[in-house]
DNA sequence: GGTATCGTCAACCATCCGGTTGAATATGCC
DNA sequence: GGCATATTCAACCGGATGGTTGACGATACC
């Protein structure tokens, strides 16, 4: 039934997923860029990217040897979708919200 | 650190538990009425429920012999935080976080 | 062709998860 | 006291998870 809003919020469940996630928010990375500021070898990173890859979260595209990996918003945004369907918070204006994260990135630039 | 949204997610990682929280947001139930719907064992509704509440999402209160199930959306709220902020763990995004909430909320007042 | 780099696969391990069943602990009722 | 109801505990099971290591298949470089 919803089994991918079950992967979706397993897959957020883990710190080292969502330190991935955050850093894709910057750019889309290789599987070896990714790993290197872990403690833990290439492998299980690798399949940390395939279970959030399974969730949708991110997306895999192999170019030459490396493998870039690219943040697919919309999966994440399901699960936005169902918590406000509690209708217990006043919805998200998803555009304001990016606005707000340009100008903090203008904010942030030398 | 970060446990508190490992648990929120893993929490709502299960269809199970998500419906109980849906459930929940009738009206606060004993255990015995939240099981009810389900096809499986009270013993297994009872453990669901340790983990909804270890995550903060509901609150347990024993008046007599009934146990009350409530729901306690901040655990919840933290969770859409996150994932509408997502790599915001820095205090100095989270505060501009905060603000720019604050400013949506202004904004949006009669 | 030979070698280094990128990334996954396979096997293994410890632990957790979601479920069961049966016994145990409260509490309420007569 | 004695019994029924509400809920959890304890032990168990199969399967998933998060990690390791070592071998392997591709691709790039000289």
């Amino acid at each position: 039934m919803d089994t991918e809003l079950d992967a979706v919020f397993a897959a957020l469940a883990d710190p080292t997923r969502r330190r991935i996630l955050s850093m894709l928010l910057e750019d889309d990375m290789a599987v070896t860029d990714v790993a290197e500021p872990f403690e833990m070898s290439l492998a299980a990173i690798s399949k940390h990217l395939a279970i959030l890859t399974r969730a949708g979260l991110i997306s895999q595209d192999k170019r030459g040897r490396v493998k870039w990996c690219r943040l697919e918003p919309d999966a994440m945004r399901a699960a936005t979708v169902w918590i406000q369907g509690f209708g217990l918070f006043e919805p998200v204006d998803f555009d304001a919200f990016e606005r707000f994260l340009e100008r903090e990135r203008i904010g942030d630039a030398p």
